[in-house]
DNA sequence: CAGGTGGTTAACAAGGTCATTAATTATGAG
DNA sequence: CTCATAATTAATGACCTTGTTAACCACCTG
């Protein structure tokens, strides 16, 4: 039961019932490419979800899911107009993965041999 | 069969050989908290594979996975000595995760409120 | 060489992920 | 109201992940 967190416990007189809510981490929801490519897709401008599933191979509710994921984990927020739900982006969850990856920068910017990294692998990359 | 590559065909005259090389990606290796752990463990000192196991709850077979998919993506490099294995942190490789997260810091970074919600997240967490 | 220690591999189990198709719900348009 | 469209849910399947234990290999030490 990994990943999963009990956000409330609302108890009437009889009925205990429990709400389960998707502790989904921000760094499980960029692990998969496809979500990658959806944030990517929707960082400039609002769209619905077939407008983003047109982008893909994938089904619409293979999409339908990538983008619940990113919801709860608070990456994307939703916003209904109508029968569309129009996904937005929602940048600042990223700051956790940066502030992460932030920390060990200067083990790898020291040398200041990103650069030369970097560019070795752009060549490697269209070579 | 994702995340698989075949990386190099040797063809011999009547073997021919593949050799598949996981094509771990970064953000698949740090979407897991445990290798994120063993990152911060190894960050500042190279261990060997018992020394960090002593620092969590499961045991040496499943560490040494981590490592080994820490290692297959590039996170990680090992040096034997003797009988051990020390780890060594490539920090390099996390450049790929700053630079995806770096595209978009401007959305989030532009409104000067990260650091408002960081102070509210920290205060959130040791309430 | 024998035995202990570091580490990996093998076999397996439980659960998660990511996709599918079919059915369902809900909204807007004629 | 009826139909088309937007989207979700349900049921299912294949594969991946993450852990276990037991057995094994490799190296150092006495």
């Amino acid at each position: 039961m990994r990943n999963r967190s009990v956000s409330h416990i609302f108890v009437t007189e009889r009925f205990p019932i429990v709400c389960f809510m998707m502790r989904r981490d921000v760094f499980q929801a960029i692990a998969d490419p496809t979500r990658r490519d959806i944030i990517g897709l929707i960082a400039h401008r609002s769209l619905n979800l077939n407008a983003v599933a047109d982008n893909f191979d994938i089904s619409r509710p293979a999409i339908s899911k990538h983008i619940k994921i990113l919801t709860e984990c608070g990456l994307l927020t939703i916003k209904q107009q109508g029968r569309d739900r129009y996904c937005t982006a929602n940048f600042k969850k990223l700051n956790e993965v940066s502030a992460w990856v932030d920390q060990y920068r200067k083990f790898w910017t020291e040398k200041l041999d990103a650069l030369g990294d970097f560019l070795e692998k752009e060549a490697g990359e269209t070579k």
